[in-house]
DNA sequence: ACCTGAACACCGTTCAAGT
DNA sequence: ACCTGAACACCGTTCAAGT
């Protein structure tokens, strides 16, 4: 899922500046924020983070709410999906679902843009529509797809948006234990091979 | 659940302005971010829609992050919570799922506050008690009803904030086939009366 | 082609001043 | 006691100008 490579911030050769591009900017955006946090974040900060004015930021991204759909994309690119051959529903599911969460914990103040229905919305259906194929894969047909990954995808996020509980092992515990219990739910609601 | 009454813009007789208070700035608050966003709210323009210079609003939120956790507050109010009686708990949680989403439905905005770890958390507590009251009178102990309602919570918050289905009886229907998997998925792995 | 400076219309918030 | 005005340090964004 990962397409871009990631921006490493090295000099060019005899100390001259890199030009800006999307992908240095995107990249130093997501380092902004796991350093800061998404409050922290301007379009002023983030340029002279790059050693530039804000208003060059401008050339590559028409508004500050498209750079963070830039920068929610590319930390969804993170996510592990199951190959396009995967039949066995279950490991493949708990995989998708401990990836996510690993992904919030890295980017908690990201989440709430992920869940919400905004300019990376692409790319969250380009995850929900490699998540529906394996679905359907484990048997499912019509609305079953659509209606079992959008209840785990529900679940994850909500998990993942809940304050922690007080001991972290704790918080994977409950996670797990929700988790089983949505999968054993549909397991039995929705015709699933195996 | 509800500890404020409605605060109503009603004219003092003779058409003095009636004077501010928290309960009458958090309920114009409510209604301006129903009526626009949460992204426009400010205290420069909230203050005007009561008349008022912003800086009057300071004398009863020293900022506006404690205003928002307020409105917050006050949203979670609406919830509709069992009765400290219930034991039935099928019922009393799948009447919860759907106040709640009901709720959401109705502060789009305000949902993601809802499920963060705010200046909220303690009206959110409050109401989790409440439900793990519920829990444990259905029988369970321990960490029982702790993870039984962080599951549900986490499924219906994770539902709420989902890019609505195409059609909103689909949606709906979803949201109903999740909770019903994850309720008999919970029933079969923790020790439920009945 | 790419970046900058000054400017506009906003923010939250402080503080001294009004009544 | 309660509200206001002016000010400070920020925002996103536009636009004309520099190189």
């Amino acid at each position: 899922m990962r397409t871009t490579a990631p921006s490493e911030e090295l000099d060019c050769p005899g100390g001259a500046r890199r030009p800006l591009s999307c992908d240095r900017i995107v990249g130093a955006a997501v380092a902004f924020v796991e350093a800061n946090c998404l409050a922290q974040l301007s379009m002023r900060r983030l340029g002279s983070e790059l050693g530039v004015e804000a208003m060059s930021l401008y050339r590559y991204f028409p508004s500050k709410a498209l750079l963070v759909d830039a920068v929610v994309c590319r930390v969804l690119g993170g996510l592990e999906l199951p190959a396009e051959t995967a039949t066995d529903w279950e490991p493949a599911v708990r995989a998708y679902a401990r990836s996510y969460r690993a992904l919030a914990r890295q980017h908690p103040d990201l989440l709430p843009l992920l869940a919400a229905d905004g300019g990376a919305r692409a790319t969250a259906t380009e995850v929900e529509q490699r998540m529906q194929a394996l679905w359907r894969r484990a048997g499912l047909t019509g609305d079953g797809p659509r209606r079992a990954q959008r209840a785990v995808q529900a679940y994850v996020i909500g998990s993942c948006l809940q304050a922690p509980a007080a001991r972290s092992e704790e918080a994977e515990a409950d996670f797990e234990l929700g988790l089983e219990a949505l999968l054993s739910g549909l397991r039995t609601r929705l015709p699933l091979s195996s």
